[in-house]
DNA sequence: AAACATCGATCCATTATAGGTATTGGTTGA
DNA sequence: TCAACCAATACCTATAATGGATCGATGTTT
């Protein structure tokens, strides 16, 4: 196989047709440079020059080559510089998993940052449950998660992204959504509620658990569901009432009134970043950083 | 810069991740194998393998450079190959240039024939008026021309390809396209004639005046066109008549009948092909030799 | 736990390769 | 015909690559 300092040193000849002065471009002197371009013909077992007399001519074959020559130069080129920009984490590729719960919040914020400020990185985007996530964390299919906590201390490491109100979310014309009238948990004690699913939602689940074994109550529920947008369209159905992330502000739905209630206060809902503790990958770590900084501003 | 032997070895290591039998694919000992891991490592300046104890492991920059590393071996093998292909002629570029009139009758065995038996040429076609051919033959822009004769014997070679006889082109209508009727050169003297053009159709006026001047006739020119098609569409307008190469029988024209005369016999229209005396190029040489050979076959 | 096997890195002597200087031979232009 | 130019060649030197022996570290076996 033929060397790159051969197609170098092809390409200047070939551009200068004259060895003189294409040594001088190579800083090199004329006779290597000769011996140079007969070696890369003969390992090609084609004439690329035409040398008649003093002056000299690309052959046809010659001329076919150039533009490989060139291509192969210019990648060459391309790719060694691109691979150092990778141990820096402009460049790399990053599986990122999310509950459906976060792509209401925070997903739209942290997308739009990766894509401005590294634009090498290539994201893959996938939802999943928080469990699965996790699951799929040690197994490698992801290298980030935005999950529910608790994250087990098990080759994971973790940190508090976000942490959101829960608003009650209350049919228009039910009279808990009267202008005047300010919710209290105790209205919801014996009230028909459609609940998350302890199964697909469980985070969510015990956080509504904890919140009414607090204050003492018993809602009666009427459904167990994972995703805030089907709560919220039963709640507008009249099917009873339930308790929300406020990020469930931005679906903007009509029918359905979203009021803070006395007795829940705090934003006792919780989203953090996991990740493998042993993941050098360069890229999710700049991911990661930007990730944390982004949360610390707020998600502008 | 690296080297492609570099870039053979890195893959080698990366796809056995194991120094000794990489080595051994590659026909080397391990020692100079690691020697130049380390030193494309530091051309790069970047980390390629994570050697934890006695394992080999690929870093995230690793991943990258593999196939960055794999496409332009590739490339440069592929280039290697292909370019042993040019002075066979089997891979290169050819302009051919051709008459409008040619184009009814061998354009399409020739292009036919070149993209089946020399697939790796690309064919560049550019339809000129045979002076027009000549003047771009000498000047490069064409390699090959399909031209009417004479070709001036100042660098260019030509070969005959192809003679055509002379039909009478005759409205439908007209008493001499009768069934039983026999038209003779005589009977177009003083009749309407729709005659080629001598400015840009030189060729075939020359020979329709040759023709006449033979015969002691003088049709009367109602018209001076160029294009076969243009020439039919105003006999079947009943505008006059006219002489056209037996190729535009493949036109399929209603309303006008294609008709042998009495003394007009022969195959007084030629066609041959004109390249440049010194041209090298052996794509240029292959397209030529299939073409005449083809024309020797007939362009069956 | 200790001996052993494995594997990549290092050291060193040898060989091969590439580069430079001087020169040749052929071509072009004065 | 001579001089200038240019690529090729010959020869020498310097640099770099190779291979064998060995080291040091890390798992593995008994």
């Amino acid at each position: 196989m033929f060397t790159l300092s051969q197609l170098e040193s092809f390409v200047a000849v070939a551009e200068t047709l004259h060895y003189g002065r294409a040594a001088e471009r190579l800083s090199m002197t004329q006779p290597p440079l000769s011996r140079r371009i007969q070696l890369l013909e003969r390992e090609l077992d084609v004439e690329l020059f035409d040398r008649i007399g003093r002056s000299v001519r690309l052959t046809a074959a010659g001329r076919a080559f150039l533009s490989d020559a060139r291509r192969i130069l210019g990648l060459s080129e391309q790719a060694a510089l691109s691979v150092r920009r990778v141990p820096a984490g402009e460049i790399g590729t990053v599986a990122l998993g999310f509950t459906a719960s976060s792509a209401h919040s925070v997903l739209d914020d942290i997308v739009g940052g990766i894509h401005t400020r590294l634009p090498g990185v290539d994201l893959v985007l996938r939802e999943r449950v928080s469990g699965r996530q996790m699951e799929e964390l040690h197994s490698g299919e992801l290298d980030l998660g935005l999950v529910r906590p608790p994250v087990p201390g098990t080759g994971l490491e973790h940190r508090p992204l976000h942490r959101e109100a829960l608003l009650a979310a209350i049919p228009a014309g039910h009279p808990l959504a009267a202008p005047d009238r300010v919710p209290h948990v105790r209205d919801l004690d014996g009230e028909p509620f459609v609940m998350y699913s302890p199964a697909e939602a469980r985070y969510f689940y015990e956080v509504l658990v904890g919140v009414f074994r607090g204050a003492g109550i018993a809602p009666w529920y009427v459904h167990h569901l994972s995703q805030v947008h089907t709560i919220l369209a039963l709640v507008r159905a009249g099917l009873g009432l339930a308790l929300v992330p406020r990020a469930a502000e931005e679906l903007g739905l009509d029918g359905v009134v979203l009021r803070p209630v006395v007795g829940v206060e705090g934003a006792p809902v919780e989203l953090v970043a996991a990740w493998r503790a042993n993941d050098d990958s360069p890229a999710l770590h700049a991911v990661r950083d930007l990730v944390i900084d982004l949360a610390g501003r707020g998600f502008s």
